[in-house]
DNA sequence: AGGCTCACG
DNA sequence: ACGTACGTGAGCCTC
């Protein structure tokens, strides 16, 4: 008869082991993973390295064991478990399952006697036994036949306890293990042992003596007298103890060796699994052959002429470019795919193809795109109108999730298990090798994109329904990226004069700053350096540093401002950055982002943001200075594209706080919008206990600052710095709103507690931002994520209507046959461009669409303005 | 590549 | 006891 393997792991501990051992990984659905991914790493090593013929999870069952009537407090004081490792066991045992490893738990038993049971046995019959722990206790049942793996720190380093090894580590028998226990005690078990004896004493005593019973009875021999006194005092503790930490074998399993035969795991079943918590690594591990196999083969036709029996009602479509600014990336081909075929165009070809420009702007045929926005921009250089999208890869997945970060069709569509298409990388190179490759290979790498597309759409569809997102997706984010397509390729007209102009009024003036800079200093040093600033602050000039960062001390401008008073350096150092940043981003930054056109095309970023927000890359166009006059005039460069025309610009007033007003339906909030009032001034009156006229500039600033707070989801500690008051004043401050705010209370308390509930907050509009760690025992992760359960479906909510109010208004634009062009979106106001006679048409309209976009309980208003330039419209 | 700083809503 | 206001992008410095 062949020798059998048997290896036995105490799933408890393991799992434990691996949660402390690994930083608490996240995925994007919001589990915590790190405990699963450690005993599967850990799993996998043992499997591999022991091959063995039988194997068992043992878990510990409940919270009672039979130890408990020996006593009470067995185990008592821990910690509870934390929540981020219950809601993993349901996981670990899925993945056991699909493992095909069997799980035992045994009620008053623990882990530990089941594996010392089914050790016993399995000594009896000569098998070969490996038990796996992260607990040393189980040391106690290594013998000739066992073996006892202790995982030491990672969870992949193991300690192999044979009992040589154990007499070598201790100079004690394995089953003497529990005599040590008994004398020595175990905090984490809470077993009490005898006082004043620890490793040492146990092992010495041990050594001499042999057993806890043996000792007792040499107890005239010891001769410590501190030591002998406590163990006379703790006789019946220590026989206890002893007990406690003694490993029954005799358990009244219900299972016996032959039930744990194991014939390797359901591959399918644990890939499945594995891409669900997306354990990328040992996806690759498991499945070499899936991350190697060469992809299968695909028939994509290169066409030199397309005809219309080609090109069908519905098609996956794909525009191939190799650089991701798709406003300047040369097209390298485009790919089409359905049932039947997949298709690779040529640009050329499909410039001069009647058919394919007809099927492209053609409404009723469907198209499945991977990024309508980048496909609709880039064709539309080539002068291709495409309409008629009707999904988007890239969108739908941000929507069901927008805390994911991939933005590439193979990355994507791995996530969803489709590993057919290549990375980009792959194929042409990065770096100073990016090259492009044939044309054979650039049509099956487009040509596979497209059938992705193509095979997924349905899935990740039906996922938005069950999210009762479809609306969110396809009425507002599938038209919004049209939209947007085409402000980003209208661009604003900016002036290389203006820039240039204030670009040398402020290179001058930072010139005499430096100048005086480094006289004061008496010395040159790199101003733009917080590191070589940091010294001539805090070293050389001896000001006491108020912050300090990771690196050294900080010198961000709150803190300047501080010390502005302590020395005449500071107000120029602040003038000199302020200056600089000027210069720099903006002045020197915009000058290279200038096309040929005389325009900057901004790319908004539709799919980036967690709140629902857009963003503006290459450059930002959201972020132009406004606050500060000197900044400001950086805005007279952005003018209108045509002569004779203006720049419009209209904005929602207080829009956050009216969302929460809504939200929270706030009667007294609600009121004072009703109203019309001013809220900051209204917000003073509540909170100071005045009327209108008492409230003071400082007291409205003040309100101001607490509803701002209020709106990123407040707390005492960033209301006092935004104040520089004590925290004690802040927390006061905040309650006093609070109070007079009671909606606004019972909201916040309310969506921190949905947060907590279901994962995730949502929006008017139900868009969604999982929140996994709002229920993390880490005081810093989960209060930041009940800060942003309270921001986000506020912050998430006013970005809805916006997108709302750009959709409607694009399309009274085309109603009303006006020239009008949508420019930006600056996340509460939009920028229009318009000849003159446009003007007074405008100043009706965009208030009116604007503010209806949505419903509320409260009025949105709308304030607007126009000019010659961006600067104008103040 | 990551940290710091600072521009915007 | 814990030590941050929410959401972004870009330039510069440092390693």
């Amino acid at each position: 008869m062949t020798t059998k393997k048997i290896v036995l792991l105490d799933g408890n501990s393991l799992a434990y082991r691996a949660f402390f051992a690994l930083p608490l990984l996240t995925n994007d659905n919001g589990i915590h993973t790190n405990a699963v991914y450690g005993f599967t790493m850990m799993l996998q090593n043992i499997l591999e390295d022991e091959k063995p013929t039988h194997i068992l999870v043992a878990w510990d069952a409940g919270k009672t064991t039979f130890r408990h009537k020996t006593y009470g407090e067995y185990k008592g004081g821990r910690q509870k478990t934390p929540p981020e490792l219950s809601e993993q066991f349901p996981y670990l045992r899925k993945l056991l399952e699909a493992y095909n490893i069997p799980q035992y738990e045994l009620d008053q038993y623990e882990a530990d006697d089941i594996i010392g049971t089914l050790s016993k046995a399995g000594d009896a019959d000569g098998s070969e036994i490996v038990v796996i722990s992260g607990d040393k206790d189980l040391t106690q049942l290594a013998s000739s036949h066992t073996t006892v793996f202790i995982t030491r720190k990672g969870m992949t380093d193991i300690e192999k306890y044979t009992p040589e090894h154990v007499m070598e580590k201790y100079g004690i028998e394995p089953h003497q293990i529990i005599d040590m226990k008994g004398l020595m005690g175990d905090a984490s078990d809470n077993i009490p042992g005898v006082p004043g004896v620890g490793e040492k004493t146990a092992l010495k005593l041990l050594i001499e003596y042999g057993s806890i019973e043996n000792v007792y009875k040499s107890l005239a021999k010891i001769t410590a007298k501190k030591l002998n006194q406590n163990l006379t005092e703790n006789e019946a503790q220590a026989f206890m103890s002893k007990d406690l930490a003694t490993i029954e074998v005799n358990a009244p399993i219900t299972v016996n060796i032959n039930d744990l035969a194991y014939d390797g795991p359901d591959m399918d079943q644990v890939t499945t699994i594995y891409r669900e918590l997306k354990f990328k690594t040992l996806l690759e591990k498991i499945t070499p052959q899936a991350a190697e196999e060469p992809k299968e083969a695909i028939e994509v036709t290169i066409v030199a002429e397309l005809l219309d029996k080609d090109l069908s009602d519905e098609m996956a479509i794909h525009v191939e470019m190799m650089d991701e600014n798709y406003l300047t990336a040369e097209i390298l081909g485009i790919s089409l795919a359905d049932e039947k075929n997949i298709l690779f165009i040529p640009l050329e070809v499909a410039k001069k193809s009647t058919p394919f420009k007809n099927w492209l702007q053609n409404t009723d045929k469907l198209k499945y795109s991977s990024d309508s926005k980048a496909a609709s921009a880039s064709l539309a250089r080539q002068g291709l109108d495409a309409e008629g999208f009707q999904f988007d890869l890239l969108l739908a997945t941000y929507i069901v999730n927008p805390s994911t970060t991939y933005t590439d069709v193979a990355s994507i569509t791995g996530e969803f298990g489709y590993t057919e298409v290549e990375q980009d990388e792959v194929i042409y190179g990065k770096g100073a090798k990016k090259a492009i490759p044939t044309e054979e290979i650039i049509a099956d790498h487009a040509g596979r994109k497209a059938l992705a597309i193509w095979k997924l759409h349905a899935e990740i569809e039906e996922k938005l329904q069950d999210n009762d997102q479809y609306d969110l997706y396809h009425e507002l984010e599938l038209p919004l990226a049209a939209i947007l397509a085409k402000m980003e390729t209208t661009g604003v007209k900016t002036d290389r004069e203006t820039l240039l102009t204030i670009g040398t009024e402020l290179s001058a003036k930072l010139a005499t700053l430096e100048t005086t800079i480094y006289e004061i200093a008496g010395e040159k040093f790199n101003i733009n350096s917080p590191k070589q600033l940091g010294v001539i602050l805090f070293e050389k000039i001896g000001l006491t540093p108020i912050k300090k960062t990771k690196t050294g001390y900080s010198t961000a401008a709150d803190v300047l401002e501080k010390l502005e008073s302590e020395h005449e350096i500071i107000s120029h150092i602040l003038n000199y950055r302020q200056l600089g940043k000027l210069n720099s981003t903006y002045i020197e930054g915009l000058l290279k982002e200038i096309h040929e056109d005389g325009k900057i095309h901004t790319r908004f970023q539709q799919a980036l943001t967690t709140t629902g927000r857009l963003s503006s890359i290459n450059p930002n166009l959201q972020n132009i200075p406004v606050r500060l006059e000197e900044g400001r005039k950086i805005r007279a460069a952005f003018v209108p594209s045509e002569p004779g025309w203006y720049l419009f610009a209209a904005d929602y007033s207080q829009i956050e706080l009216r969302v929460l007003a809504h939200m929270s339906q706030d009667e007294k909030l609600i009121e004072a919008f009703r109203a019309g009032a001013d809220i900051h001034t209204k917000t003073a009156m509540d909170v100071f206990g005045v009327d209108e006229d008492s409230v003071t500039s400082d007291m409205r600033r003040a309100a101001k600052a607490v509803n701002f707070g209020i709106v990123y989801g407040i707390s005492d500690y960033g209301l006092s710095q935004n104040l520089d008051i004590t925290r004690k004043d802040a927390a006061q401050f905040i309650d006093t709103y609070l109070s007079s705010f009671p909606g606004v209370k019972q909201y916040m308390s309310d969506i921190v507690a949905e947060a907590k509930r279901k994962g995730y907050v949502t929006t008017l509009m139900n868009r969604r931002r999982y929140l996994p760690e709002i229920t993390s025992s880490n005081f810093n992760l989960r209060s930041f994520a009940e800060r942003t359960a309270m921001n986000t479906p506020i912050q998430g909510s006013a970005a809805d209507i916006i997108k709302k109010a750009m959709i409607e208004m694009a399309n009274r634009l085309e109603v009303e046959g006006m020239q009008t062009r949508m420019l930006l979106q600056v996340h509460d106001e939009l920028i229009f461009e318009a000849p003159q006679e446009e003007i007074e048409k405008l100043k009706e309209i965009v208030p009116e669409v604007m503010e209806s976009a949505l419903a509320l309980d409260v009025p949105l208003k709308v304030d607007w303005a126009f000019g010659l330039s961006w600067y104008e419209t103040k």
